[in-house]
DNA sequence: GCCAACGTTGGC
DNA sequence: GCCAACGTTGGC
């Protein structure tokens, strides 16, 4: 039985709408530079979990689709691009110290789900999203799953 | 833009 | 290993 996940990204750096243009409506969840999520990343998201695509920071924050994971855990090759931003030159090559995974973009919800009706919905009260976790890769519950999805519009 | 919460760093 | 300083996250 495939897991579920929550990744949370800055759409003003890469927006739901920025993963389904991608090619295949696939892109490389790169740069997460949190302990707890690269161990996520690297040791617990499976090929065909499913993702729920969050965009935060902005006046609105929300959940705006779903997305399946397509790649596990491989090293984050920008950790060792002086040219990126997310560029970590204390990472040794031969350990490195970031891994990200492939996600395909799957289905966009009629209606994206904000952050004040997750907050309202007792059955997501354990959620670390709404206990101020700032973890940007965090596992979600079958069950959570599921209520989300519906307040989404989407049946499951 | 503010700032509380949290994670990381580094001196000791 | 402690903990103060600093940096980041992210809602508001």
């Amino acid at each position: 039985m495939p897991g579920q996940w929550l990744f949370k990204t800055e759409p003003g750096t890469f927006s739901w709408d920025d993963l389904v243009a991608a090619p295949g409506r696939t892109t490389a969840w790169e740069g997460v530079r949190n302990y707890q999520a690269r161990n996520f990343l690297r040791d617990r998201v499976k090929k065909g979990d499913g993702v729920l695509i969050y965009h935060s920071s902005i006046p609105v924050p929300a959940v705006m689709g779903t997305a399946v994971v397509v790649r596990e855990g491989y090293p984050d090759p920008t950790q060792f691009d002086p040219g990126s931003p997310y560029h970590d030159p204390s990472s040794p090559a031969e350990n490195p110290r970031w891994y990200r995974v492939d996600v395909q973009g799957d289905r966009k919800f009629p209606e994206p789900v904000p952050l004040p009706r997750l907050r309202e919905t007792q059955s997501l009260a354990g959620m670390p999203l709404l206990n101020r976790s700032r973890l940007s890769i965090q596992p979600v519950s079958a069950r959570e799953w599921k209520v989300i999805l519906g307040m989404g519009g989407l049946a499951g």
